[in-house]
DNA sequence: ACCTTATTGATAATAGATATCAATATGAAG
DNA sequence: CTTCATATTGATATCTATTATCAATAAGGT
C-alpha cells in the first residue's frame, strides 16, 4: 500500500525526484512512513521496470523517473538537479565498438551530460555582481 | 611525497584503481600511509589534471585512470571493474541537443557501458554447469 | 477463523568518502 | 643554521546515502 504511494509520488513528481524527494512528499501526508519503505519499495518499483532510475553518479543521491524507456540525462553539477535530454543517435555503432573489447558483453549503455543549469547560472552571476 | 608515490601508484597500476586498490599497492612498500591521504592525494591529483577519473557510478568505487584524455569506459556490473573503451563519435551532435535544453550549459559527458566482463562471463559458465 | 506470505517501521549497520586537528615536514628569508 | 609560514600527513571521527535486520502487522487465499 505504501507500494502504491511510492509509485504515485514518482509519476506525480515534476522532475526526477530523489528518495528524499519521495520520502517528503509521501510524509506530508501520510507521516507515518519509514524512510526503509521508501528506499524498498523504489528499488522494487524499478525492478519491475515501472519507474526508471537515472544512472547514479557518486556524490549525487539516486534519482528517479517516470519515464521508463531509455534516453539521456543532463545533470546539474551545482545543485544535482536531473533534466531530460533528448538525443538522437544510432546506438548500433556503439554495440559494435564495445563488442571487440575482448569479450566484453555490453547489455546497456548510458550517455549522461554534465554541466549548469540555468537557475544555477542566474544564481551565480547574481552572486558575481552583488555589491554593484 | 606521498602524493608523489599516489601519483605513481596510479600510473604503474594495470587498469583503473580505486582508492583502495591505490593504498593496497603504497602500503605494502611504505606501511604508514593513512588511507585519508590517499583519498586526499588522488582528490589532488585529478584537480591537477594529472590523472583521470572514470565517471563514479554509485554503487562502485571510484576508479582512477593514468589516461586524461577524454574516453569511453566500460564497467563489468558483476565485478565492477572497468575497462577502456574507444568508440569513434562525433560529439557537436551531443553538444547542439543538449545547448537546447533551456539555458543549460554543457560542460562535458560520459559514455557509460555497463555490462559482463569475459573473467566474470567465464565465472558464470563454470557455475552453471557445476556438478555435471 | 486459520495459515502462509508479503510488507512495514524502527533501527542498526555498511561503504566509501570527507572533515578535523594536532603533529610533522618542507622551504624560503634572514 | 634558526625562524617563521605554509603544506602535508596520520589517526580518527564524522557524514551521507543506502541496505540489512527483525519483530510486528497486514493481506489474501481456503
Amino acid at each position: 500500500m505504501q507500494r502504491e504511494l511510492t509509485y504515485e509520488a514518482v509519476l506525480s513528481y515534476p522532475g526526477h525526484p530523489s528518495a528524499e524527494d519521495v520520502y517528503r512528499v509521501i510524509s506530508s501526508r501520510y507521516s507515518t512512513i519509514s524512510k526503509a519503505t521508501v528506499y524498498r519499495n523504489l528499488n522494487a518499483l524499478y525492478e519491475e521496470r515501472k519507474i526508471g532510475k537515472v544512472p547514479p553518479m557518486i556524490g549525487y543521491e539516486a534519482h528517479y523517473d517516470h519515464r521508463t524507456d531509455h534516453h539521456c540525462h543532463a545533470i546539474c553539477t551545482r545543485c544535482g538537479k536531473v533534466v531530460d535530454v533528448d538525443v538522437q543517435y544510432d546506438s548500433a555503432m556503439f554495440t559494435n565498438a564495445v563488442s571487440m573489447e575482448e569479450g566484453f558483453m555490453l547489455d546497456s549503455h548510458d550517455l549522461i551530460f554534465e554541466g549548469t543549469c540555468m537557475e544555477c547560472r542566474n544564481k551565480e552571476k547574481e552572486d558575481g555582481t552583488e555589491g554593484i
